[in-house]
DNA sequence: TATGAATGAGGATTCATTCAT
DNA sequence: TATGAATGAATCCTCATTCAT
């Protein structure tokens, strides 16, 4: 990913580029960023028709628009990570990761069909496990996507998890 | 991760770097490398006291051993972790990691403790998550290591996996 | 002939050089090609006049021109011969030396005051006899090349050398 | 041409390498001296037997031998050539060159059958010639090498240059 | 405001030379 | 005396960033 190219790809020139984004770490956390937010956003929306569901179809749900979020640009999202950790503990991102974690762990806390004890540890745990899962079966086992098993074995793990 | 600055904490010159490896890269795959094969020591050092053991120690003496190898050198691992994807689907590192894969599912096709139906995508599963959590948990979350909830709860996640 | 250096004397910044060459070997094969260039110029309006001409003072024409060639700058020529041929046969210079060598044979064949047998061969021997010591005068007989002696018995066994 | 390389070849260690030469440039210097040391060798025998010879058969006799010279290994003289030039205008060689120059026109002195102005010029000239002639035929028009009109055509050039 | 040529620090790699064994 | 591992200066090339137009 160099500047010349991400310009080309864009369709305008390096110097704009630099208009927009102050440095190339910027343009990658830009793109980082726009997918936890995209992530906020759908864990935000799940949440909101919480309420009416068990903690079964909740957790299904979650795991589901994860995998989703990932399978829908596989290389973006392999390059992301190849990238992104050299940016390095960025506060932004660091800042939007911890908002979804806020988000999940004061959520779970209002509900009483699963113990409260742990609550930050389970959801850090949860959180990065179906990332890993979801990343690792986009870059090398596309089949594991198709596989409805996939999906429903990591909803019960992560269930296991948030029921303690 | 420079030439010159991995020769200069190796305490010798670039030059002797490249006696032993022919190019930067080597220099990274053998660290994984080394690690890999270290993992799948212990996991197959730890699956020949198996036959006395029940799912659960098993799982849970798996998981311990993970957490500690990636205890062992934090700094290496998150370095590791920030280069080797950028190094590409090398052959060598991949044939380690399949071997490790196949060494659990033999394993686990011998018990009759445990469903065999998906075994693959269940050992995939569990050694993506657990890598994954080890990681994130030397990298960011030090006071996680250090919480006896988190190997109890990882490994109970697994068992879950495991059974079906 | 360091690319740093090239790009000092050239008064511009290494990065610049190679906007306009991709390798160091191109910069080398550019100055090359540049002068078997404008030999084959100075060569063909040479011929030009030529139906005018003897074959003698054609052929001293010619030998005066490559002279006066290499003589523009000796500097430069003595680098060229030590760095081009390292650079190995390269198909565009072979090009050009092939075209100067087939405008040489082409037009000699229409004159009717030399033999026309070993033509090619005779050509062959003629452009690399008045190359190389047109270029060893420039590089280490500097009183040659005001002796007007030199000019003349080069011409002369040039004009043996043609008519058999 | 690298020192190792050299060292491989020779069936001996790098350090050996330099306990018979100094410096890299000096083994360069002693294969390029041991060609002009034969070089001078043959024309000096030639010399010797030169009084029974007309111009035009020890003319013949000493173009041969140089052509013979350079078809002995063609790939040493390609080498030395590409090499040989960077090493400068060193002493050594220059005195080698200087004596074969100065043994060629102290014989040509002593010979009624040529004239004896410009001698030196017509020697430096005709050795000049068919050096550049018999490496560039070796190099790349090993045709012309088995065809007797070269050598023929190369003497009768050279005889022209002698005579005047 | 948009462009892209120019910059040059930085990085991987090579290889002549040294010197402890 | 012979070896070859160790050294590190030197070199080619890349690419993030700047700035004149």
């Amino acid at each position: 990913m160099t500047t010349k190219r991400v310009a080309e790809r864009a369709g305008v020139s390096v110097g704009s580029l630099y208009q927009y984004f102050p440095t190339r770490e910027a343009m990658l956390v830009a793109v980082a960023e726009r997918h936890l937010t995209e992530m906020k956003a759908v864990v935000a929306r799940t949440l909101e028709s919480a309420p009416t569901m068990t903690l079964d179809e909740l957790t299904r749900a979650l795991v589901r628009a994860a995998i989703e979020a990932h399978a829908t640009d596989p290389a973006l999202h392999r390059r992301l990570m190849e990238e992104v950790p050299r940016v390095g503990r960025l506060a932004m991102l660091d800042d939007t990761r911890t908002e979804l974690h806020a988000l999940l762990v004061a959520f779970l806390a209002t509900r009483d069909d699963l113990p409260h004890d742990h609550l930050a540890l389970v959801v850090f745990m949860a959180i990065t496990a179906v990332d890993a899962l979801a990343h690792a079966a986009v870059v090398d086992r596309a089949e594991a996507l198709r596989d409805p098993a996939f999906e429903t074995k990591l909803a019960d793990a992560v269930l296991r998890l948030l029921r303690g």
